[in-house]
DNA sequence: ACACTTACATGATGAGCATCATATTTAATG
DNA sequence: CATTAAATATGATGCTCATCATGTAAGTGT
């Protein structure tokens, strides 16, 4: 049963956003290559037809998950206060994929290791932008710093069971960075 | 054969250490527990004698491993600077077992997540217990803002390609923690 | 010493999964 | 409109692994 060419390329675009949910839901390892078949509306034959192999989905989902811009037009401050919220938190399937994804990427294909290199670059080049008021040097460092404790606490605060502690460790690291970015901006 | 009552005791410690380091290195699902016990120095099937699952061993190890200050004594800069270092970041094995398994912790059972958020509460009074010059309320967000710093620079600066930017990301992470700590506490 | 318990070894078992082989259907082409 | 090539479906295949069943020999308590 062949489809339209347009067709292909709207079921392999559906594929890899599909498959970029699912990796962030539940992890590469637990997500097998019938599941995003499935839940793409296909069935596993296909597969590999769209890619090379399931390592070629991960890298390519990769390079599709970290390809946009997610921090909306509000500026910095407000970027960071929707990113270290609950709601963002609780949001795995849809939320950052370099919160979701970083730490699995070491394990992965030297493919995908090179999709999340390029995607860290171009955020912190992204987080750096967004803070012009800063000397060339004190951007680059704010960018870098605030993203790791950015990341790192969404991480940690997905990792635990207390909300209470989680929810903390959202707040504190919030008004942590926003200190950082204070030293030099005012608000 | 059987082995004396301490031989066995040394034996669990055994499995919960190589486990420890096969898991930091490898992640939960590349580590079969085969692959555990011959490290350990024995078969796979005695392993049910010790725990009850995979999962059991996985909540364990976490108890096991989170358990250790790995601080040193000489006082929280100095742990900063070895732990955003290159010699950590590519030392998986041996490293911070909350850079190298909480992101994936949250995937795995209740216990294990529970190891993990004692874990982590007695990290964050330990850090600000090493801050005795800043206010209370001062230093509990300083704790939990850099240790989430610190966390996600290893993580991120692990799951890249490039040395360069890996080493900056350290760096530039080191310098920011530095100068969120410096605003209040003289070097 | 002796019986008995038990820690570990050896060897299944069955499930899940990535990947491949082949069939089917239909878009593309002229 | 007929032919071809391609996209997807159906149905293996072989491997890895967690877990279990059973055997064996060495501690342990009397």
């Amino acid at each position: 049963m062949k489809v339209s060419r347009e067709q292909m390329a709207e079921n392999r675009r559906r594929i890899l956003e599909v498959a970029s949910r699912l990796f962030r839901d539940k992890g590469f390892d637990a997500v097998s290559v019938a599941e995003v078949m499935k839940a793409a509306g296909l069935t596993h034959g296909g597969f590999y037809g769209h890619f090379a192999s399931k390592d070629d989905l991960i890298a390519q989902t990769l390079v599709h998950a970290l390809a946009v811009d997610t921090s909306g037009g509000g500026g910095f401050r407000a970027y960071v206060d929707a990113y270290l919220a609950p709601r963002h938190r609780d949001n795995c399937a849809g939320g950052c994929p370099t919160a979701g994804l970083a730490a699995a990427v070491r394990l992965q294909s030297p493919a995908a290791r090179a999709a999340m290199t390029e995607g860290l670059r171009s955020q912190i080049d992204r987080i750096g932008k967004a803070l012009p008021e800063l000397e060339e040097a004190d951007r680059r460092r704010a960018a870098i710093g605030s993203w790791a404790a950015m990341v790192g606490a969404v991480i940690l605060s997905r990792a635990i069971d207390d909300p209470a502690l989680s929810d903390e460790i959202l707040e504190q690291t919030r008004e942590w960075v926003d200190a950082g970015l204070g030293q030099q901006v005012a608000r």
